[in-house]
DNA sequence: GGAAAAGCATACGGTAGCGTATGGAAAACA
DNA sequence: TGTTTTCCATACGCTACCGTATGCTTTTCC
């Protein structure tokens, strides 16, 4: 009722949301949009990821949301088209230095699922798995990306000397257990939990 | 602006939302109120279980459920000390008939979080680990169901002859694993999933 | 430098959900 | 039977969203 933009008379108020800071007045592309939406769903899953509060934590409101997305769908689309192409690439990339000692690369991969600088990583990979639970496009690209992981450290295993059903066997156990690992809550299970996580990679792994 | 209720000479409108058919006008309390709240969350999740949905799918409105809650909250806390009662209570089930082979317990385990009819269970276990990304008390639950639980396997392991560190891992590997697994989507991944299946509790369980 | 297009702000209508207030019916109790 | 107490419906205000409409500014392109 009292804020009727007095058009005509008064104060010019700041037309716009002023940049506060240095910040390098750069246009936002839908590539610029989709990080943003990553970084929250991150931390919110799909649930959390809403484009007014994206536009916020843009720095605009949904006006500029709207004009690069035909709706919310559109962004979520975007969101898990750019998480396939990362998993796909990353699977490629390993899959391309399958040199060395396939147990050597088997427990890298492990060791990269566990590490702590990849917490994000593993955020957005609940977050997708989730989602997969309520959404059939989300669960089809969940499959594809597994079946394509679970293709590569399969033969990994197949290198490393075993039969293909046991090669099969381990990679699903492999990631199964990765992704399990990051579900739990075994922090004060043990005080040496590298240890023991060392024991079940060998267990993954081994003969 | 066309609906409100001339109060002293209209026609008495249907009082209550009549039963439909011959359900037992059973009286809710807020023991139904936590079942069909968990059959929501088991579906839903945490985020899709709203009070005025809620309370349609218990044939009421919501001014039933702020008669036996508090709020929104006081539901969710209800939900989740009712998943760790019964979480517990399973787990002590489980430890009471330690007296068989513990191998055979420990393939007994891993069959049940696997078996296709304990989906609606592991709908709830990774509702709740979802939940608990967000949420302190709903991680504080889970961190105490899960030491719970791996203790008890780790016990059984221990019958089974192995030293406390291994049998500590195994029991980590254990859970982890069939909570992996029911977060992917390997069904294409292999013809014979059972022998799959089979071969990784060999793997987890045996020497 | 002026017109067209791109990029964004603002305002609006609409829905869903939370919690409160209040009253009406049903059951328990006296 | 009349009065509490229990249990629920209805109506209301409020907030957070979604998506649209419309205009203002900045850039681009002639």
């Amino acid at each position: 009722m009292e804020n009727k933009p007095v058009k005509s008379t008064a104060i010019k108020p700041p037309t716009r949301a002023r940049r506060t800071g240095a910040e390098p007045r750069t246009q936002l592309d839908p590539t610029a949009w989709v990080d943003a939406a990553i970084d929250v769903f991150a931390r919110e899953g799909v649930t959390g990821l809403r484009v007014e509060v994206l536009a916020k934590h843009c720095g605009v409101t949904k006006g500029s949301f709207y004009w690069h997305f035909k709706d919310r769908q559109a962004l979520l689309d975007a969101v898990l088209a750019r998480w396939k192409e990362g998993r796909i690439r990353d699977i490629e990339k390993t899959t391309a230095m399958m040199q060395g000692d396939p147990r050597d690369q088997l427990h890298y991969v492990i060791e990269v699922y566990g590490a702590n600088r990849n917490r994000k990583g593993m955020s957005i990979e609940l977050a997708v798995r989730d989602w997969a639970r309520h959404d059939a496009k989300a669960a089809a690209v969940v499959e594809e990306v597994d079946l394509y992981r679970l293709e590569c450290t399969r033969k990994l295993f197949v290198n490393a000397g075993m039969s293909d059903a046991e090669a099969k066997s381990r990679s699903l156990l492999l990631y199964a257990c990765v992704f399990g690992l990051s579900l739990m809550h075994y922090t004060h299970f043990d005080d040496n939990l590298s240890d023991l996580k060392q024991r079940i990679a060998e267990r993954i792994v081994s003969s």
